[in-house]
DNA sequence: CTGACATGTCACAGTTTCATGACACGGAAC
DNA sequence: GTTCCGTGTCATGAAACTGTGACATGTCAG
């Protein structure tokens, strides 16, 4: 299951925790402000995925948290309300946003929104899979467990991606040596093993209990995912 | 003003004309049919931009009709229905709908959904982009940083274009030698980072530290906003 | 338990890759 | 012709990457 990060805006804090339980349930990662300010704040160091904002919020309203999120970039944004006015309704789109929820909504409905949205906003781009806490990303080449980024180089990265095309399947040395090194190596060396340790060192929790790149003794490397 | 290409789909006669006229008036180039099967020959030959579709329809239903047209590709799809049953919306946007809305509804609230869903899954065709302080405006084929036209010269802009057209993605060095230049260059030349250097240079505030321009080394380039 | 063998670990130097700035060349503008 | 601009190439140095081999540790069979 897809696992976005949210940014959440909303005052009322009963609401709010109410949402965010919801939208936890669903298997979405939320984090949670009261005002636009800080989410504003929020949205340049943590990069989230999807904001929704209440429209009625003290200082600046969503529609206006909105339109300044839209000067910066193209974040989905979802306008929630209490007030299901055509005008708010059009106001609100035309700063930007990409849907306008009334509320009170049931959370599978707001859900399937969500990902309807994700869904038309990565579609151009993304080009990831999941296994857990890691995010492969093959357009981006970017590998990020449990949401923080992790730098690998490039042949740690075409040796975890080699490994991955095939899941849960034993890929043996001379193989891998083959396709993610050229072809030029003697097949007795330990450069193999060396570079699935540095991967696992950067990808493994506890390198030495792996959940994602296990030993096959005698045989090779396979990939499964916890 | 945008003029798109929306294939609506409505069984009822009085509705679709009113609908029709409606979105006509807004600056749309509507054409209408009565059936699922009809609309599903016209996106094959006339590729519109953009389906809304009723879900209660003789034949083949509007949901079934959403599912055929993403099985096909990315066209965006609006469900229109008198039922607004919480699981019907859940329904519909798992069928892989972008909106759903209840009629009866307000043209200009039809037509702020229209051109938000449009907004999206055109943001990566439309003339003007924006990315924090960078401003790219592809129609009039010029680039400003914070209010501050830059001026690139041919070579460097359809670098930058070329990039920008892959927002997140990794492009290597090969694929943007035979794009941005013509396939007739050499492969391991310095080139594209030469270019890549100069682009930087104009629109990076400190280009040992680009926000826009990402190597990834071993692979190549990839842009993406701060 | 012990030996044989497979795999993990580590440090480091040679190599690769890239940023940077200088420069040469050709064409367009004047 | 001269000047200016755009573009491709190159040298250089810095930084990052990676293969290697020695050694440690783990695992299995007898």
């Amino acid at each position: 299951m897809r696992v976005a990060g949210i940014l959440l805006v909303e005052d009322d804090p009963s609401v709010r925790t109410a949402l965010e339980l919801a939208l936890t349930r669903q298997g979405h990662s939320v984090t949670s402000y009261a005002t636009g300010e800080e989410a504003l704040d929020h949205i340049r160091s943590r990069r989230p995925e999807l904001a929704i904002l209440d429209v009625m919020l003290p200082g600046i309203d969503g529609v206006e948290v909105c339109r300044r999120i839209r000067r910066l970039d193209q974040l989905p944004v979802i306008l929630l309300t209490a007030r299901g006015d055509d005008l708010d309704v059009v106001v609100g789109l035309e700063a930007g946003a990409d849907d306008y929820v009334v509320k009170p909504v049931e959370p599978r409905v707001l859900d399937a929104r969500i990902r309807a949205i994700l869904r038309r906003a990565e579609s151009a781009t993304s080009d990831r899979i999941t296994f857990g806490d890691l995010v492969i990303d093959r357009g981006a080449l970017k590998v990020s467990l449990a949401g923080k980024e992790i730098h690998l180089t490039p042949t740690e990265l075409r040796l975890l991606l080699e490994l991955v095309r095939h899941p849960g399947q034993v890929l043996n040395r001379r193989y891998l040596l083959r396709v993610v090194w050229d072809h030029t190596h003697v097949a007795d060396s330990r450069l193999v093993d060396a570079c699935v340790q540095r991967v696992r060192a950067k990808i493994e929790p506890r390198p030495a209990e792996p959940t994602f790149i296990h030993t096959v003794r005698g045989f090779g490397y396979r990939f499964s995912p916890p």
